[in-house]
DNA sequence: TCCATGACCGACT
DNA sequence: AAGTCGGCCATGG
């Protein structure tokens, strides 16, 4: 395990309760990787974690399936609920309210992420 | 080293 | 709106 799954897990303790974030949008901040490799970091987290990895869901608004785990993709959706997540009826997160606008700048440059894209 | 394996993405039908 | 396709690249065997 990798100093970049540290990096994820790093970013997406950052995201609040309510919002979520993209693999995509993340693998923008890390200086490696792509939004694969932040599904990988992920997918290694321990059910103990207290990481809200719930927080982060594929591009197109929906929550990814796993291949081991059938369940998780339910688990997570009631999670998000919880939180006051809006989904539309297609079973998409509405992004245009619960979509995370990302850490500060200045955060992301203190700590080692991309500033700016290449 | 080489190679298969993914909680992905965007462009293009 | 939904499916296909190629590109992506860190890990582990």
């Amino acid at each position: 395990m990798r100093d970049l799954y540290a990096a994820v897990y790093r970013l997406v303790e950052r995201i609040p309760p309510g919002r979520v974030a993209t693999y995509g949008q993340l693998a923008g901040y890390l200086r490696r990787g792509d939004a694969r490799q932040v599904g990988y970091a992920l997918a290694a987290i321990p059910g103990s974690s207290r990481i809200p990895w719930h927080r982060v869901i594929n591009a197109k608004g929906e929550i990814s399936e796993r291949n081991r785990d059938s369940r998780a993709a339910a688990r997570q959706k009631q999670l998000l609920l919880a939180e006051g997540v809006l989904f539309d009826k297609r079973g998409r997160v509405d992004f245009s309210r619960c979509a995370w606008e990302g850490p500060c700048w200045e955060w992301l440059e203190e700590n080692g992420y991309k500033v700016y894209p290449d």
